[in-house]
DNA sequence: GAACATCCGGAACGATCGCCCCGGTTACCG
DNA sequence: CGGTAACCGGGGCGATCGTTCCGGATGTTC
């Protein structure tokens, strides 16, 4: 038997964490949810046996919008189109910043079975991207994945600015693009030299 | 009067912090530090009253040392050539690298001094790299600075992987080069709408 | 070598936070 | 409407960590 006041009380912390989580990252203590919420912290505890479920119960939901967003996509401009769009999910969601920043790998069991499926998507659709000739041959799938995660925090450190997340974004954008110069100007590659990344 | 074993242990103190800040960031224990330094716990808030000005004081050489690599380019590839020796110096920093990620704006008074001059060295980098034409002119110094933080946090989360970093630094360096097609393919820079960033 | 100022070490304190527990309460069912 | 079971609230415990303090040790000077 479950109760009407425990769903709804559910309810409460869930969308109270996901405020909070997204304000001011992981640190935000659970007495502060609890109390956002209306509720004690015993009742957090026991819909939520530890903070890290809580988190994980949080991001969950976001990480799944990014893979459907992720598998709506499936031309050589899926990538570009998909990074857009992904900033605006997370935009001004610390949490989810810092949890892309690190590799998100001692999160809970289901969320790490959505960001693996994110992360699957993602990988295919670099693939895609790389094979129509839109994208740079050479990235991995995880440096799509730390350029992401790194570029969403400097994103979110830009404080909502728009034309400044445009131009970082774009920036990124921009780098993971293949870039030869068209076939009538030369047609050779601009040679990349391993351990001298940039110059 | 100053004892000579005050400041073989403020070398030492200083030492161990340094180490201990770059391999587990500010999240580490004083107690740790002084245990690895060899000292009390008492010993290191005698010569750092509080951790911040531990941390300050750890960060602010590397600072100086950033900064005078960004003073010695003066050339359109300087800006590109930084981002590569940027890398280095702080490979495996993690402490450089949150200190990065986020504004640098809490920090201690003499830190952010240095910190204010990094940046003016850096926006001074940008500016040259602009009017040689060689970097995107629409970028602004904080864009460099939010850029170089997350892809700072993004290589270190690559773990000293060579290739990996190398690729993701060029991915940045790349998005940050003034990308018009030349002359004789079409001579137009391709449009980029604001508040499309990407594809 | 003795006197003195300085410094060292680590135990102790207070604050913070995640987590547990129990007395009281409230919702559900017959 | 009464009984029962589930739930709520908040006080409390234990761990962690930054900081302080003081008795004892050590370097320095004359």
């Amino acid at each position: 038997m479950v109760r009407a006041d425990a769903v709804r009380n559910r309810e409460r912390v869930l969308a109270a964490a996901r405020e909070a989580f997204a304000r001011d990252g992981l640190a935000v203590p659970i007495d502060d949810i609890a109390r956002a919420a209306g509720v004690g912290a015993g009742t957090v505890h026991r819909h939520f046996p530890t903070k890290e479920t809580l988190y994980a119960a949080v991001l969950a939901d976001r990480v799944a919008a990014l893979e459907t967003l992720a598998r709506s996509y499936d031309d050589g401009e899926g990538l570009f189109r998909f990074i857009g769009g992904f900033a605006e999910h997370g935009a001004g969601n610390r949490a989810l910043a810092e949890a892309l920043a690190r590799g998100g790998v001692d999160i809970q069991a289901e969320l790490g079975a959505r960001s693996a499926a994110l992360k699957q998507a993602m990988a295919d659709l670099l693939r895609v991207a790389q094979r129509a000739g839109t994208a740079r041959p050479d990235i991995t799938p995880d440096d799509l994945q730390a350029l992401l995660g790194a570029v969403h925090l400097a994103v979110e450190r830009a404080g909502g600015d728009p034309s400044a997340t445009g131009r970082i974004l774009g920036v990124l954008c921009d780098g993971l693009r293949r870039h030869d110069r068209g076939p009538a100007s030369g047609g050779s590659v601009r040679a990349r030299v391993e351990p001298e990344p940039c110059g």
